[in-house]
DNA sequence: ATTGTTTGTGCAAACGTTTTTACAATTTCC
DNA sequence: GGAAATTGTAAAAACGTTTGCACAAACAAT
């Protein structure tokens, strides 16, 4: 049996009005009240009931954070954890709470959020991942529920989200080779369902343009975010005739593929060919030989979608709703690209 | 404004209390009422809403999972995203949200904690990583309050906890090693505050002696969990006059250390020297060579630790509270350690 | 002095449930 | 055929807050 607040109020001598208008500083309380009711509630271990101001303010000061469906390779990443991260720091330190959710299906998914939603659990919704028509995105966008959307996507613009500029990042990464001294560079795409694999293939091809360089569209192979597809993307660059000098791949971990694969064959990284990736996770720099990568920031955009989700909960509009939040990414060079591309006539 | 029980009841022609019991499946309403009832229930959209229900019933299915202060190398680690993935499948599975919370020091990690606690916020606790005379622990098991550690600790033994048998473990590992005709091995260790380095270099120790092999304590080199430990203690076992034949490390992430080391200075795994460490995160099949790594189930521990604290809450005590569950490991070969050792005398 | 305003506090309703108690209607029993 | 047990439902209190309204006291303005 806890402390309430009419516990305090009763041994305070005031009502309990009194003791909640302490605890949310409302103006018209006495100095004097204020003290005496704050020093009770110290002293008899008082904890507001969140559950009880919930039922009244019909808030929760919490934010639901929407796992995508066990997609087991998203798990290898690193990368769902500093997004985490930054999400549950950012929250914490403005007073919210966060419910991690996740469902088997995409039905279990709906179902899930639904009864966070309905059942008045949480204030808002960051999704991470989302897929194209993901229907968790369309439920929450019809219900205007407040959400933000890590990544983008094309069909819900009413929606919040925070993203990557990969075109930008991409046609980056590609001028870093092109700088080099490469000119026949490839390209190791992931699912062409996702938005992110199209924006990075679109800056590759910009910075292949902008250099003066012919598109090959042979050049371009799609994976998934697995090392395998990584491994089977070297096989396929390696065994032709005329072969790139660098490849841009779209995920750390695909990246990893290929140096092994590039190890098994006996060819060196980045003497035979240079690597430049994307997202920079921590095991970037501990491959070998560490890997140039684009660092998109995984903390900060968690961070930022949490940010941009409380502000959006709070109502400070200020027409931010329906709008997309771009956070910077850098390039870090590591071993993977050092060295210009061997002599040869392209 | 939402649909509320008592919208329905009336629209039902029944009193709000039947219509609370036909969803808690109360024995004596009749299958009429229940079908009519559930019929305006799923025609007017309702749903429960949760905060109401906590009031009352003073519990919020839901779990605190406490993040360790952001000691920034544990998020190097997949260990925590496969761990929170079987924690949130698990609790989601019997029902229960997963509220995550983490602070920047110790003091707000207790704040955030006893917010959780005193504020009914939670019904139960997992705890990850706690270091020993970890304050939130002491806290917790101080208040009685539904409790479960991820690993072991020594102070609190009326804590529920889940862990690997740590000792068994690196005795495997160990044992492994002198099969393959090994007999000068090194052990490479974590931070000797925690109970896991500890654990596992008394494995090893076991190992050895069951072999009649030499107890030397000159090959117990002690670091973190990070890469760079890994690093340095390569450095120190190469540069012994008589050096070992194998190492066993104490986590994936040093052994990248040790590998990338040994590569720079040329020599071959496990060709030179053979490798078997801890944990078995996604990427050890990755590296190269692909690394020897005792599984220890870490996405089954956070499911575990989940049902564990769940049954704690049910109160299906059956004297299992203050129990400690062990989640069995088992060594997963590659090619790290798939060569015996060159031949010397010892 | 009288009126008007400000300041500090209490009362009571409301939030959406669950649950105890009560009671009528029906069935069972001897 | 009447008492006892069973079945189905309703009324109302409770959970711990917030907040609009009311009102007394103190102060300010005329």
């Amino acid at each position: 049996m806890s402390v309430t607040i009419k516990d305090v109020a009763k041994r305070a001598g005031v009502s309990p009005s009194t003791v909640s208008r302490v605890l949310s500083n409302h103006p018209r309380i006495s100095h004097a009240t204020s003290e005496k009711v704050r020093e009770i509630m110290e002293e008899m271990g008082y904890h507001p009931n969140m559950m009880a101001k919930s039922l009244v303010s019909k808030t929760t000061k919490s934010l639901g954070v929407i796992l995508p469906k066990p997609a087991e390779e998203l798990f290898l990443n690193t990368f769902f954890m500093e997004l985490i991260r930054g999400i549950v720091t950012q929250a914490n330190r403005s007073g919210y709470d966060v419910v991690l959710t996740s469902g088997a299906s995409e039905k279990e998914e709906v179902d899930a959020v639904s009864r966070l939603v309905f059942g008045g659990r949480i204030d808002g919704a960051i999704l991470l991942y989302s897929r194209q028509n993901d229907p968790v995105v369309d439920f929450l966008s019809d219900k205007e529920f407040p959400t933000v959307l890590i990544g983008r996507s094309e069909q819900h613009a009413n929606v919040l989200s925070v993203d990557t500029n990969n075109i930008e990042a991409a046609a980056d990464a590609t001028r870093h080779l092109i700088q080099l001294g490469h000119r026949r560079i490839g390209f190791v795409s992931g699912p062409s369902e996702l938005v992110v694999s199209l924006d990075r293939i679109s800056g590759y091809r910009q910075a292949l343009q902008e250099a003066g360089l012919p598109l090959r569209d042979d050049w371009i192979v799609e994976g998934e975010f697995l090392q395998e597809s990584g491994y089977r993307a070297m096989s396929f660059f390696m065994n032709l005739p005329e072969r790139p000098t660098a490849l841009v791949v779209v995920d750390d971990i695909v990246s990893f593929g290929i140096l092994r694969g590039l190890h098994e064959l006996g060819y060196k990284v980045p003497d035979d060919i240079s690597i430049v990736s994307f997202n920079n996770i921590a095991l970037a720099e501990l491959s070998t030989p560490p890997l140039s990568s684009i660092d998109i920031g995984i903390y900060h955009l968690g961070y930022t979608a949490s940010q941009a989700l409380i502000q959006a909960i709070r109502g400070d509009d200020h027409a931010l709703l329906s709008q997309r939040h771009i956070v910077p990414h850098r390039l870090i060079v590591r071993e993977s690209s050092m060295f210009s591309p061997p002599h040869t006539e392209s």
